[in-house]
DNA sequence: TGAAATGTTGGGGCG
DNA sequence: ACGCCCCAACATTTC
């Protein structure tokens, strides 16, 4: 007996329910398909695919060299396999993005349809978006975080215990007829990926490094040290946990295995929010285009695509706004104190759509994730759920000076300031003409002057804001 | 998971 | 000794 065992977002062997499954049925044909005929407007960005080519690498080194890949709408790609071949069912974990529950959804129809023996699973996420015992007692879905997740997650289910990677796996006989893994075309043609690779070890057994890594040398200082872009007390595991090369299962039972605490129950509510993401998705589908509140459908943004390319290239004139841009731009990844602060300056300095932000986003991020980086935006925007009031606008100067105090941050990716004292860094323009000199810094020809002036931009803000209420 | 404006308090300098 | 002013430090309010 064969099944396909479909890889989409969950690229590991460990904790993978559908194969561990799979496996016990009998012999399998691992497969992927890159579907972007299904995705529209949500195919995957630059340094998604990028992150993919090589994570499908090592999930195909773990599979000894028998993961097909395929490419195409993905419901006729199965439709094919199943009437031209000998298997007799086919598994995979679910994902959410509303375009692929539709997708699954007509597919699971049909193998039904076709007698095919068929399941989906839960790798991916701690509690269903649709279960019952997170919902309000009204029956509605929560919009507010903290209930979410304290009388919601907290008093539901505990979470399933991580699953043994299967000991071993039979591979079926059978030739898909699919491309190469280079075909796929997953990588730039443009080489601007060179810094990238030294950031990342992508893979099952990288995101299994970086979490113990985080939790011998991050997580005893997580809840303070997790607001200091210098230090290294975050996870970075977000990339591997969007692509499934770590269950968020096993992330939650480590933190669970080092005790309760302050750093362990902030780590893991961190967890809560990534649920909270998935849940607002699933019941709002339409999040990733229209404000969850409605009334910022009429707030006056303004189109400005000199300040959008100002904003993407790191060239704003403000320095911890440009360190976290060049940080995304380089390495595909941004702190997450730092990417609340550029957010609010994309927002409400410029008044530039949220769109516009969450689509360089959704381009550069390694990992970007339809849930996650969706809802951050309309919460940086205050037009999301449990959103930071809108008046919450961040000064990317006082930001700098509480965040990155000595500058290490900032003067790694704007090294242009480096020799700028600590005391102008985060506002160079306010340097007197002979310590400019001493920096070798001219403003406007090695460093932008300011692009906006925040306490102008700041009234400004709060002004349009207010027309709302008009 | 704000910032700025405004209010309050208390210590020290000083006439 | 006392009131007055100044100002830092902290708290509260407002956007």
């Amino acid at each position: 007996m064969t099944y396909i065992m479909w890889f989409r977002q969950d690229l590991r062997l460990t904790d993978n329910p559908a194969l561990s499954h799979a496996v016990e049925q009998g012999t399998i044909i691992p497969i992927y398909i890159l579907d972007d005929e299904n995705a529209g407007d949500r195919k995957m960005g630059a340094a998604s695919r990028w992150w993919l080519h090589y994570s499908l690498t090592d999930l195909n080194n773990s599979l000894r060299d028998h993961l097909q890949f395929l490419k195409g709408d993905a419901f006729e790609i199965i439709k094919e396999i199943v009437n031209n071949n000998d298997v007799e069912g086919i598994y995979w974990n679910r994902c959410y993005e509303p375009w692929r529950i539709k997708r699954d959804k007509k597919i699971k129809e049909w193998l039904k349809e076709k007698d095919m023996q068929t399941e989906s699973f839960n790798g991916s996420l701690l509690w269903e978006p649709w279960d019952k015992q997170i919902y309000k007692d009204d029956g509605t879905p929560y919009r507010v975080f903290t209930p979410f997740y304290r009388k919601g997650c907290l008093k539901a289910d505990t979470p399933r215990k991580p699953l043994d990677r299967p000991d071993r796996i039979d591979y079926g006989d059978i030739n898909l007829s699919g491309v190469k893994l280079e075909e796929l075309n997953l990588l730039p043609e443009i080489q601007w990926d060179t810094q990238m690779k030294k950031e990342w070890h992508i893979g099952e057994e990288g995101a299994r490094n970086r979490l113990v890594e985080f939790i011998e040398n991050g997580l005893s200082d997580y809840k303070d040290g997790r607001n200091f872009p210098a230090q290294q007390n975050v996870s970075r595991l977000s990339p591997h946990l969007h692509w499934g090369e770590i269950s968020p299962n096993q992330v939650w039972c480590a933190a669970q295995r080092e005790g309760e605490n302050k750093n362990t129950d902030h780590f893991m509510s961190e967890l809560g929010w990534r649920e909270f993401s998935y849940s607002l998705l699933y019941h709002f589908p339409d999040i990733d285009t229209e404000n969850l509140q409605d009334k910022f459908d009429n707030f006056p943004w303004k189109d400005n695509k000199d300040k959008l390319k100002a904003w993407q290239k790191g060239q704003t004139g403000y320095p911890i706004v440009d360190a976290g841009m060049r940080e995304l731009w380089q390495t595909g990844y941004m702190h997450n104190r730092v990417r609340m602060i550029v957010g609010s300056f994309l927002v409400k300095n410029l008044l530039i759509h949220w769109h516009h932000g969450e689509q360089w986003f959704w381009d550069c991020l390694v990992d970007a994730d339809a849930a996650s980086n969706t809802a951050s935006w309309q919460w940086v925007a205050g037009t999301g759920a449990d959103a930071a009031p809108y008046f919450r606008i961040f000064n990317p100067i006082t930001q700098g000076e509480k965040f990155d105090k000595a500058g290490e941050y900032t003067r790694k990716y704007v090294p242009e300031l480096k020799h700028i004292p600590d005391k102008y860094l985060f506002k160079p323009w306010e340097a007197p003409d002979d310590i400019l000199k001493e920096a070798n810094i001219k403003l406007g020809e090695d460093y932008p002057e300011p692009i906006v002036d925040v306490k102008a931009s700041r009234e400004r803000a709060l002004e349009a804001f207010e027309s709302l209420k008009g």
